[in-house]
RNA sequence: GCGCCCGUAGCUCAGCUGGAUAGAGCGUUGCCCUCCGAAGGCAAAGGUCGGAUGUUCGAAUCAUCUCGGGCGCGCCA
């Protein structure tokens, strides 16, 4: 369906600043699941992650950083202030910069170190990030610098002009914001883009009142490069709190594209982790909370993807970590995996019956397509069938709605009605798999587990989950 | 006040973009292994799809309104 279409599937809205925590993982896997989807369906994928190193808080960061750097340097620096970050994992990056500059960045002013600091600072935590989106197999083609938009040609304040040449930037007065009372509003003459025009419910400012771009701004630029790279479809996945700005991207999108580009954010809400129904407690404030590193390391990458795909982007998820790695019904990774490793099982004992059954998968699978369908006529088999045959439609629907909960459920419902069908052959002998004296009958068998087998596994692909050939 | 999301069985959630008597897991009740395929399976009970109007031959699904919950509402990202 994708006819080589160019979509730009964004996710992943890590910042720079520490190592990912839970929050993050479900809107990387849930990014990770659809561009899958979207690839398989015949879409030109590029899967890109934008790294906020801008603003505010990387300052913070590089500020954290240099007291680190101090500290490696013997020196005692006390609790880290408010506002800055206090967690040890900037530890590492102070003695990498004691180790690399000695005292020599102590001896500058702030302007000569900070830019060094900061770079450094950045680089490492998104080392640090780049692993944990591997720990998680989730993969990306293009890591976008926010601030490449300003460093390299300020194209934030180019596409801030051209859009002021199509008229769609003005300069203007906002009316105060009907909500929660702000303390130090000042009614000012802003830069504004007419974000009415296209949709949007107020017009939205764009430079900040020390002159800076807000992040608003540099956001277009950027979605303005991703059109100028030639993607007229694109996708970003966000979190839940990011929902009240869904509309003024999409009026930007229809402005920097003059209508040509279309722009679908999905949001995915927010992750409770428990403990066997008990909230997991993270405090904040001592810089301490769950990496999605420990909660992978916990519980396997195969159940924190399929868990988090296992339900709609938009509803809010529980995450249990006792839950997930119990080998029962209830545990739906399990169940599907479980699936997969019993149809596996089938294909190691059927040599009994057929010696010369190929042990190559892709060997045995042609062998398979010549055998005597027909003789599959019991209901659970022809439910079996129907349900493999839903199979493509069902990708299309999941890959078009954006859904890849959808692919989740079928593989439930699939390893559902083959476990029903496998427990048959307990009390009538003559639905097993493997039937010692026809050996016809065994290879039209066999072949529905192929199919089964191999839809499984396709599936499971597109999660990311492996599909093991026998669980432990 | 405004915008977006959600509301389906006691609990957690599906419902294939409008189709037939609304589904699954957990929980409850009752079953299926002396051995060979029970990490599994079968069955029962349980729902005015939050509510109201409307569109339609037909609505959990679409529209409007309403109630309840969540999120957001210059210069944070």
């Amino acid at each position: 369906i994708g006819r080589g279409e160019a979509v730009n599937v964004e996710y992943v809205s890590a910042n720079p600043t520490g190592p990912m925590h839970v929050g993050h993982c479900r809107g990387a896997v849930f990014g990770d699941a659809l561009a899958n989807l979207l690839a398989y369906t015949g879409f030109k994928v590029t899967r890109e992650y934008y790294i906020n190193d801008a603003g505010a808080q990387v300052d913070a960061l590089a500020r954290s950083a240099f007291l680190r750097y101090r500290e490696a340097l013997g020196e005692n620096i006390g609790a880290i202030p408010e506002g800055l970050y206090p967690g040890n994992y900037v530890k590492p990056v102070g003695e990498a910069l004691a180790a690399e500059h000695g005292p020599s960045l102590k001896q500058m002013p702030e302007s000569g170190w900070f830019a060094i600091v900061r770079a450094k600072a950045v680089a490492m935590m998104l080392d640090d990030i780049r692993d944990d989106l591997a720990a998680l197999n989730v993969k990306h083609d293009v890591f976008f610098s926010e601030r490449s938009l300003i460093e390299n040609g300020d194209k934030v304040g180019a596409t801030i002009e051209w859009l002021r040449r199509q008229g769609h930037v003005y300069e203007g007065r906002l009316p105060p914001p009907k909500g929660a009372p702000i303390e130090d509003w000042e009614d000012r003459e802003q830069t504004l883009f007419r974000a009415t025009a296209f949709g949007d419910d107020v017009d939205r400012p764009l430079k900040k009142s020390d002159g800076g771009y807000t992040y608003f701004a540099s956001d277009i630029a950027y979605h303005k490069n991703k059109f100028d790279r030639g993607f007229h479809t694109m996708i970003d996945v966000w979190g839940a709190d990011h929902g009240g700005y869904i509309k003024r991207m999409q009026a930007a999108v229809k402005a920097i594209s003059g209508g040509k580009a279309d722009l679908d954010v999905k949001i995915v809400q927010l992750v409770k982790l428990l403990r066997a129904g008990e909230p997991v407690k993270m405090s904040k404030r001592a810089g301490e909370f769950v990496t999605l590193r420990e909660v992978v390391d916990e519980v396997g990458r195969d159940a924190v993807r399929f868990d988090m795909l296992y339900r709609k982007n938009d509803a809010p998820l529980d995450f249990d970590l006792a839950k997930v790695i119990e080998q029962s019904r209830d545990n739906p990774v399990f169940y599907v995996q479980y699936a997969h490793a019993r149809g596996q099982s089938i294909f190691r004992n059927a040599r009994e019956v057929l010696a010369d059954l190929p042990a190559g998968d892709r060997e045995r699978a042609a062998l398979l397509t010549q055998a005597p369908l027909e003789r599959l006529e019991d209901a659970g088999e022809l439910a079996l069938m129907r349900r493999l045959a839903l199979y493509p439609r069902l990708i299309e629907a999941a890959a078009s709605a954006h859904e890849p909960h959808r692919v989740a459920f079928y593989l439930y419902e699939l390893a559902s009605e083959f476990h029903a069908f496998w427990t048959r052959g307990n009390d009538a002998p003559h639905l097993r798999f493997i039937i010692r004296n026809d050996p016809n009958m065994t290879l039209a068998r066999l072949a529905l587990v192929q199919g089964i087998v191999s839809v499984l596994a396709s599936g499971l692909a597109l999660l990311g989950v492996g599909a093991p050939q026998e669980m432990r």
